[in-house]
DNA sequence: CAAAAATTTTAATCCCGATTAAAATAATGC
DNA sequence: GCATTATTTTAATCGGGATTAAAATTTTTG
């Protein structure tokens, strides 16, 4: 029961969890949706849940660790395909909006922070913090290297990651749009950066 | 006690109290706070605010049709002053962000509005939708007379609004930092859309 | 100032969803 | 197949914030 086989089991279990809460979490918002209605989704009773988390606030909690993953994921990737700066932002922007509309999706938009024990806040707003930081270098970058238009890039990365995260507002899984999305939004996002 | 002074006063208080209550939501979360919350920001009790709302879910609609209201009238005033489609935008931008961050501020995100009750949602869904698809058209308007470039108007309304949505998750009253966020925000946002 | 209306508070109740404990079922290892 | 572990359910409890009713206070009116 220990087996890596095991193991996996558990952690796809948690991760379908993770994302059937987030599903819920922004279709029905956090107040309106409870642990009933996420088990429902997994066909599960709501108490078999803290099997996989200790509660609620965990719950919200992972799904905003996981939100962070996929953002960092995106930009690393990036980031480690070279190029210069506005090469990077347009594939970073490429990765994550690829990710939110695709199959790991749906990403809980971070409507709850503040609601969260003070480690998990504090821990997911230094990760947040960070992604936004890492964005702007993308920014400095191109700036430095000519690839990006000079500008304030504390409110450019305010702009456009303000886009980014309100996607999940708008997209709710209609797979039809999703390929105009990843094609649309990357360009329109860094039409505004060319020198 | 009707008189139009008296009126107003109760109004004058309602209207303390949503910009309370849009504080609260976005620095607290949703969940975050509670009815005493808002009422000790007016130096009230929790009870007290029954005699305006009926009940939080009122309170957080009543939120939201102002966030609505301040959108439309930077949009209609926007359009109002005439010209083209494109400084019909920036203009709206401008008026928009301008109340967020100024005195007609704090402006609560929407985040839970599908936990209102279905009148509620199903009304300031419509007035969400009606914004967006005015700006839409606004967009229109620009390409139809050149000075906006050809583009997926949706996608582009989609990227834009959700950027002016997201300012209240990290703009917090810093009042220095406002006339920066008026001064760079429509500039940032229209920049894409020169042809 | 006295009466009436408006506003707020005090002091409960209440209700619903989160949480828990124990039992039941399912999966796995030998 | 049997023992063990993993997973889920059943059936409660529990707690905290929303809500209410009645009383108190403040404001307004004449």
């Amino acid at each position: 029961m220990v087996g890596s086989a095991e193991e996996s089991r558990f952690q796809l279990q948690k991760d379908r969890m993770l994302r059937a809460a987030a599903h819920c979490f922004n279709e029905k918002g956090f107040s309106g949706t409870s642990l009933k209605d996420v088990a429902a989704r997994l066909g599960l009773t709501d108490a078999a849940l803290y099997y996989y988390v200790r509660n609620k606030e965990e719950l919200v909690y992972l799904c905003y660790v996981r939100a962070a993953d996929i953002g960092r994921e995106a930009m690393h990737s990036a980031i480690a395909d070279g190029g210069n700066g506005m090469d990077k932002v347009v594939r970073y922007l490429r990765n994550h909006v690829d990710a939110m509309v695709g199959d790991r999706g749906p990403i809980a938009i971070m409507s709850e922070i503040p609601s969260l024990e003070p480690e998990h806040r504090d821990e997911v707003l230094e990760l947040s913090r960070k992604h936004g930081a890492a964005f702007e270098a993308l920014l400095e970058e191109g700036i430095a290297d000519g690839s990006i238009a000079d500008c304030d890039v504390r409110m450019t990365g305010n702009a456009i990651m303000g886009s980014i995260n309100w996607i999940p507002k708008w997209y709710h899984g209609d797979t039809a749009m999703a390929e105009q999305v990843v094609i649309e939004f990357p360009r329109i996002l860094s039409a505004g950066l060319a020198p």
